[in-house]
DNA sequence: ATTGAAACGCCAGAAAC
DNA sequence: GTTTCTGGCGTTTCAAT
C-alpha cells in the first residue's frame, strides 16, 4: 500500500470500468504493472467487488427511509431484513437503537407494509429521506500504515 | 424496461466488470444487443455509474457509525459533512431526527473528533456499527411500469 | 426499429529483459 | 517495472427480420 495504490483505489472507486490503459496513464505507470497492482488489491481483499449503481427513483422506488429499531430480537430482525427485497442495507449498532435498516420502496404504502411486518421484531422509528449526499468513496490519507 | 433489462441490471449490480460476452450469455442475447441495452440504460440514467467497493477495515478505517442529528442547521451540517473525509454518506430526513451521517473512521478517537466538531451544528447521537448486511442491490420486481 | 452475424481495432494478459 | 507480442474481447457495420 503506497501512494500509487491509493491513487488506483481513488480512481477505481470513482469509475470501476475505467480501462487499465487509462488507469495506468493516470498513475504514471505501464499497463502491466497497473494490472498487477489491481490484481493484488483484489487478492488481498482490499477491493471487495465492482458494483453498478442504479437510479432507484427511475425504477419506481420513490421512497428511501432509515428505519431505526429498539429491539432485543436482533437475530430475528436480521433474518427478516436479509430476505426482504426492499431492504438495501441493515446494521446491528450499539446504543439505545440496536438495529438500523435502510429501505428503498415504491411508495409510502409499501413502506407502511414493511413497518407493519417489522413491528413484530421491535419498535421502529422511521425517517424518510428527503435528500442525500453519497459519494460512497473512502478517502485515503497519505500515511503508510496497513495493507 | 423489460424482463431482459431487469436481468441485465441484476447481473451488473452483482458484478459491474462482467464482460459483455458473458452478460450476453446470461441473458440469452447476442453481444451487440446486450451492449446496446446497457448503453441505453446508461443513457437513460438508470445506470448511474460503476463503483469499486473497498474494504474499510483493511485500510485502517475500523469504526463505522451512524450519527443522528437533531438540528435546525441542516444546511451548515450538510456543508460540513460533504467536505469531511470520514463522511461516506449523509441524508436529510423527515422526523424528530433531521440529519443522518454515515461515517467511516480510523478509531473511536477520530470518531470523537468528528462528533466534537459536528456538535457545532446540532445534537448528535452516535450509533457504532457492530455488524452489517449490505447487498447494495436493488431487487427488481416483474411489473412493467417505469422506464 | 431492433436483433443477429462478421470484420475490425483495441485492450488485457504473458513472457522476456 | 517496462516493452513486446499475441489472443480475445468490445465495438462497429451490415443484412435480415
Amino acid at each position: 500500500m503506497d501512494v500509487i495504490d491509493r491513487k488506483i483505489l481513488h480512481e477505481l472507486q470513482a469509475n470501476a470500468k475505467i480501462s487499465m490503459k487509462e488507469l495506468a496513464q493516470k498513475v504514471y505507470l505501464s499497463s502491466p504493472s497497473t494490472i498487477e497492482r489491481v490484481r493484488r488489491l483484489e487478492e488481498n481483499g482490499i477491493i471487495k467487488g465492482y458494483k453498478t449503481i442504479v437510479d432507484a427513483e427511475k425504477l419506481n422506488r420513490n421512497i428511501t427511509a432509515f428505519v431505526l429499531f429498539e429491539t432485543t430480537k436482533c437475530k430475528d430482525l436480521a433474518a427478516f431484513c436479509s430476505v426482504h427485497p426492499d431492504v438495501m442495507e441493515c446494521y446491528r449498532v450499539a446504543g439505545k437503537i440496536s438495529y438500523i435498516a435502510k429501505v428503498c420502496t415504491e411508495s409510502v404504502h409499501t413502506l407502511e407494509e414493511f413497518i407493519d411486518k417489522a413491528m413484530e421484531f421491535g419498535t421502529p422509528s422511521t425517517n424518510i429521506v428527503l435528500s442525500s449526499y453519497t459519494n460512497m468513496e473512502l478517502k485515503l490519507s497519505q500515511d503508510t500504515s496497513s495493507g
